[in-house]
DNA sequence: CATTTCACCTGGTGGC
DNA sequence: TGCCACCAGGTGAAAT
């Protein structure tokens, strides 16, 4: 489900509720896939941790975690943290914070218990997203391959994309590239840019890259402020739905008239996505 | 090294 | 109602 604005919308969300809490017992589901640290390894390290804060890089969300000794309370956003939970949600997953009461949804691969009584559940039916747990006495810190899309100014930008031979789309979903674009806002960046997605990147000028990083930084903070987009089930920490599919020119609009010059948008298949256009907007 | 393709999963939808 | 093909917000390993 998620891209930069959905991971950034439930990594505020989580912050908001969890932070300065502590995670007194952890459950993890016997499937093995959704664990990059075994599931053992995570339990034990989150055990007794106290929340710093919760942030997102790219696409993953970093959960900042104390020591088993810090105390909770108003202080703790401050603390350095000595290890971090990461989450990476995949296609479907959802991170969310419940009471022990709510139903515990099909697919559900983590709950973490908290002091104050809620819960914080990782549900993930396709199991395509990832646990992780590091400690930082020990290693370092979760650091983004790429650059942040919203940071990023006009030579950074062009410096990434220089001498590349694919596609501008499989470029702009290029993680190690920039980190946190996914499959709609690279269409949807790319048509408020008049940038055909099939477009060698290293044939593009100056001046569209610099059109697509302005169109990129746009698209994603509008969608942060409309939190994120719900295509089929997205939703955040409190299971309510984003409102930016509303705002799609292109992204899953394939037949539809363009909502600038009527046009059919056009479906392809680019760097092995679903990719969406205006054969008349974007050139 | 850069680039492309495909496997990894479950579930929803639409055609027959 | 059932069966089947196809599609889905992502990524990393394998192949080219």
């Amino acid at each position: 489900m998620p891209e930069l604005p959905e991971v950034e919308t439930i990594a505020r969300g989580v912050n908001a509720r969890v932070r300065g809490d502590r995670i007194v017992d952890a459950w993890f589901s016997s499937h093995r896939e959704p664990f990059k640290t075994p599931a053992p390894a995570q339990a034990a390290g989150l055990e007794g941790r106290v929340i710093l804060g919760v942030h997102r890089r790219g696409k993953h969300i970093v959960c900042g975690l104390g020591g088993s000794g810090d105390g909770g309370g108003r202080e703790t956003s401050r603390q350095a943290p000595e290890a971090q939970w990461i989450v990476h949600l995949g296609m479907t997953g959802r991170l969310l914070v419940t009471t022990p009461e709510t139903d515990v949804a099909p697919h559900t691969h983590a709950r973490l218990r908290l002091e104050s009584g809620k819960e914080l559940r990782f549900v993930d039916p396709r199991r395509f997203g990832r646990l992780e747990f590091r400690d930082l006495e020990e290693g370092a810190g979760f650091a983004a391959p790429g650059a942040e899309p919203l940071k990023a100014g006009k030579l950074e930008f062009a410096e990434l994309f220089r001498g590349r031979r694919t596609a501008i789309k499989a470029a702009l979903l290029n993680q190690g590239l920039l980190s946190g674009v996914g499959n709609i806002y690279a269409d949807e960046a790319l048509f408020r840019a008049g940038i055909r997605p099939r477009r060698r990147t290293d044939r593009l000028t100056r001046a569209e890259l610099e059109r697509l990083r302005l169109a990129l930084r746009e698209v994603l903070r509008h969608a942060i402020r409309l939190g994120g987009s719900s295509v089929s089930d997205y939703v955040d920490a409190e299971g309510v739905r984003g409102f930016f599919q509303l705002e799609h020119r292109v992204y899953q609009r394939t037949g539809e008239p363009c909502r600038v010059c009527g046009s059919a948008i056009r479906r392809v298949i680019v760097a092995g996505r679903s990719t969406h256009y205006c054969p008349q907007c974007q050139r």
